[in-house]
RNA sequence: GGGCGAUUAGCUCAGCUGGUUUAGAGCACCUGCCUUACAAGCAGGGGGUCAUAGGUUCGAAUCCUAUAUCGCCCA
């Protein structure tokens, strides 16, 4: 083998080379007929626009790593990517691009906007999945889904029809969250709330045919235009004899009444509410109540209207004017001019600062406007409570445990009807039909003749609704497919916890509704990516990281290593951009160890160790030992979604085990063998466990992984992708080996440290008396060369009596005391402050533990085991204790 | 206002069913090393009264109750 290997691991080339290997042994296809049990994962689809961010690396890592994992351990993985097509913000992208040739969608009509669209699509749709390559995915490529293919277009309507016939889905008049930036209603779930420094503003109206007024609190003084009512608490006794009284409404000169309503907190403002339902939820309840005229003052666009607009007889109505001046402003601007206007006829009493929540669009980030208007809805509580039992028995089983299942129980029994239709051309179109009579068909086609016209409703579908049939319309659904027999329930769901409700809810929902199974077993919750100060990455605050910066300037191994290191279940990681270099330095660790071994091999790897398991040294029997601990951690860690200690596991092993001290070690046998034998066997074992290690870091990282593991393989195995998982060999657990070599490591940790301090130049070399009974002797005796080697020890004698101790420095180490006498060297009077160190160190501890055995209560309550520890302990403290009290006074 | 989570070394975090000598890791720091795999490394070291106050217990970083601070979600 032997050849020039580079000092410094290259990621470069081996991350392509190994990427088009894979896809061209198409390793990552699933086959539905496979007899293998399946593995399934979909992707949660990341919009179509969207570049890989770090929150992306990191739930992809994830996936990949349960994906290769499995893989590896013999099931039929199907890991299924695609993008969905974010309705808002895709149409906003190809809208801005438009803008820069100063036209609109409008100018171009809708068909060839929509093509304008998809041409985008096709252009530049694929930016995440290309990168989604880069970081390994190992997705079934073939199977990618867009959420407005045919299919699942197909099945969307499916789904709507379905629901219109069982009178899950309606249209009608609500209150919606508009968002007049994107010109759509939200969802509520769409809307994110957040504290607002704003204001109070006190308003007089008056009375009608008096003088006299009362005053309104409000934070929206421009909807008072819309006002058709004030409202006082019921149980607000100084304004009783008001009910009933008439008070008119500044600018428009509408004549409204006083009533009461529970809604009204009388210790709010003045304790008079003004009542404007159809801009404002709150109030459309009241409204409702109370009968209430329902008034529009604001266009799409958050504009103020020329003239109010009254809801009557399933229309609206031109009501009363609006002022010039406020007419056509922008809401905003309209609140500054109307409190202008109102202070300078003497009806504005007052300002308050007030903070309060307020509604913004977590598309178009603009407060959401509450807007009266006709919208398409699907009742949720018949399915909420399906998809609430399904967490709460057991076959959806979320992680981490206990800290989202609450959440998801609140939501499901607060849930409230779901908003659908969305007032934009980039999506699916509802399929509902109109005909002249305002009638209303629900058709997957369109059911004009030549007798009657119908048109399709022109809004289109919120893009979650696509979403939610994700798990099965992206395996054929709504077609009996063999891929939704086989690979449906899915296994497991890999997201982030901010999108419990848009998706993974909704999911549930309609798993359960048109699978009548749900949707995925599990669902593991991964954290959000932060930057080192723990705030989210966002483009405004430019503490983004990107992803691809750290792959090209560490790996993309690097990155997933990072990511998953930083992590612990669930938790938010932090990161910066010299947080990557920990993958790079453990590449490179890897690199080197293999580097290492290949300088020694001089023909092909041989990997099989039986046939030297006579030869075993010490070292062997614990590397093993470890080794099988090790595989055994790994896979228990990431069954249990443990994936962060999984890696620690193996990151431990390789680094400190392996590298630090059984390369260490072997480097005797492979320099100054005895025998052949002896060589051979330390060079089969550390091929074995090093390819064993390439196999357990693999779904970790794949390139550097595969890399090695090609150089190291046997036989005719392809590639690591598809080699066997490492079986975990009871046989090869060894405490006896790890009791001993625990010994020689503290022994060796104990004489380095010793030098240390004793400022020891490490060229210097010294002897080593060894005070033990016979078996231990032998041990350390037999293990020399180690002691020689990694301790720079030179001959070790046994104690004799009559051995002059003074001039020699001591530890002691599990009760057996080591000299090492360095007469020439030794700084007496640091001996002597190092050994009344140690003495006090462990009196301390005698004390400790003297105390808790001369409690009564300690002694009789725990259980034996413990006590019988604590004697033990205390035993072996005293011990060592008089080892080094007595070596301590030898210096007197 | 309601719910959830966090608070452990200078920083970022582990520590799961209470008992492995006096609580661990990585980074940072200090000291010494270019020792024929690796200075992206090796060896050694310093550094924490586990947010605070009570309680349960023979025993608490761990369980309970308050308080404080921070973060997230919902209204």
């Amino acid at each position: 083998m032997q050849k020039e290997i580079a000092k410094i691991y290259d990621p470069k080339q081996v991350e392509n080379k190994w990427y088009d290997f894979w896809l061209e042994q198409n390793y990552f296809h699933a086959d539905a007929q496979s007899g293998k049990k399946p593995y399934t994962i979909v992707i949660p689809p990341p919009n179509v626009t969207a570049r890989l961010h770090m929150g992306h690396a990191f739930n992809n890592t994830i996936q990949d790593i349960l994906i290769r994992f499995h893989k590896k351990r013999g099931f039929e993985t199907l890991w299924l990517p695609g993008t969905d097509h974010a309705g808002i913000a895709t149409q906003a992208v190809v809208e801005r691009e438009l803008a820069k040739e100063k036209k609109t969608r409008h100018d171009l009509g809708r068909e060839k906007f929509v093509e304008k669209v998809w041409e985008w699509k096709q252009e530049h749709g694929s930016t995440i999945i290309h990168q989604l390559k880069m970081m390994g995915c190992s997705c079934d490529w073939e199977r990618e889904r867009f959420t407005l293919d045919e299919g699942l277009s197909e099945a969307v309507r499916e789904v709507f029809i379905r629901l219109y016939e069982k009178g899950m889905v309606y249209k009608g008049l609500r209150i919606v969250n508009w968002d007049p930036a994107s010109g759509t209603a939200l969802a509520d779930d769409e809307v994110e709330h957040h504290d607002v420094q704003g204001k109070l503003y006190h308003i007089r109206y008056r009375f009608a045919g008096s003088d006299d007024y009362l005053v309104v609190a409000t934070t929206r003084p421009e909807t008072l235009l819309g006002d058709t009512g004030v409202a006082v608490a019921p149980d607000d006794e100084s304004k009783q004899h008001l009910i009933g009284k008439k008070v008119i409404i500044p600018f428009v000169n509408r004549v409204v009444e006083i009533f009461a309503d529970a809604h009204v907190d009388k210790e709010f403002g003045t304790g008079f509410v003004k009542a404007t339902p159809a801009h404002d939820p709150n109030d459309f309840e009241m409204g409702q109540r109370h009968d209430l005229d329902n008034v529009i003052i604001l266009d799409k666009n958050g504009c103020i209207l020329p003239v109010c607009q009254v809801y009557r007889e399933e229309e609206f109505h031109d009501e009363l004017p609006i002022p010039e001046f406020l007419s056509g402003q922008d809401r905003f601007e309209a609140r500054k001019l109307i409190v202008k206007a109102l202070k300078e006829m003497g009806q504005l009493e007052k300002i308050e600062t007030h903070n309060h929540a307020v509604g913004h669009s977590y598309r178009s980030k603009v407060p959401v406007e509450p807007y009266l208007s006709e919208q398409w809805f699907v009742k949720m509580k018949p399915f909420a409570e399906a998809a609430l039992t399904a967490v709460k028995d057991g076959r959806i089983a979320f992680h981490p445990e206990g800290r989202f299942e609450k959440t998801y129980e609140h939501w499901m029994t607060n849930i409230r009807d779901w908003c659908i239709s969305r007032q934009l051309w980039w999506g699916h179109r509802i399929p509902a039909w109109y005909n002249e009579a305002g009638e209303i068909k629900v058709s997957a086609s369109d059911p004009s003749t030549p007798q009657e016209k119908w048109t399709q409703d022109p809004d289109v579908l919120d893009t979650w609704f696509s979403s939610q049939l994700w798990p099965f319309s992206t395996l054929g659904w709504p077609k009996k497919t063999d891929e939704l027999d086989y690979f449906y329930p899915t296994t497991t769901l890999v997201t982030g916890p901010d999108i419990i409700f848009f998706w993974v809810a909704r999911m549930v929902m309609a798993g359960l509704e048109f699978q009548g199974e749900v949707p995925f077993k599990h669902v593991f919750f991964n954290g959000i990516v932060r930057d080192d100060h723990g705030r989210k990455m966002s483009k405004s605050l430019g503490n983004g990281i990107d992803p691809l910066d750290m792959i090209e300037k560490y790996s993309a191994d690097a990155v997933r290593f990072t990511l998953i290191m930083l992590s612990s279940e669930g938790q938010d990681i932090n990161v910066n951009d010299k947080s990557f270099e920990i993958g790079r330095n453990f590449s490179n660790k890897i690199w080197n160890a293999f580097r290492f071994l290949s300088m020694n091999l001089e023909e092909n790897p041989d990997a099989d160790i039986d046939k030297y398991s006579a030869h075993f040294t010490l070292e062997d029997r614990w590397i093993l030992s470890r080794y099988h601990q090790t595989i055994s951690d790994v896979t228990e860690n990431i069954e249990k979604f443990r994936i962060n200690d999984a890696l620690q596991a193996i990151y431990h092993f390789f680094w400190h085990n392996y590298c630090d001290w059984y390369l260490e070690m072997i480097k005797q046998r492979l320099y100054k063998p005895q025998r052949e034998a002896e060589k051979q066997t330390a060079l089969a074992l550390a091929v074995h466990i090093m390819k064993g290690s390439m196999e357990l870091l693999h779904p970790f990282i794949p390139f550097i992984s595969e890399e090695i593991w090609q150089e190291l393989k046997s036989g005719d195995e392809q590639s690591i992708v598809i080699s066997d998982w490492p079986q975990l060999d009871a046989a090869f657990l060894d405490k006896q080996a790890e009791e001993s070599m625990e010994l020689i490591m503290e022994a060796i940790g104990g004489i380095r440290n010793l030098r240390v301090e004793m400022d020891v130049p490490p060229s210097k070399k010294a002897g080593l008396v060894v005070r033990a009974e016979d078996k231990i002797f032998a041990l350390i005796k037999n293990n020399e060369t180690h002691f020689s080697a990694l301790a720079r020890v030179d001959g070790i004698s046994r104690f004799k009596e009559g051995f002059d101790k003074s001039d020699a420095g001591t530890i002691v180490v599990q009760n057996i005391e080591f000299f090492i006498p360095m007469a020439d060297l030794i700084d007496k009077e640091k001996e002597k402050q190092r050994l009344l160190k140690e003495a006090q160190r462990l009196e301390g501890l005698e004390k400790a533990v003297t105390g808790k055995l001369n409690n009564k209560n300690f002694v009789e309550k725990a259980p034996d085991k413990v006590v019988q520890a604590e004697k033990d302990k205390l035993r072996n403290i005293r011990e060592n204790l008089i080892k080094v009290r007595g070596n301590y006074e030898k210096f007197n």
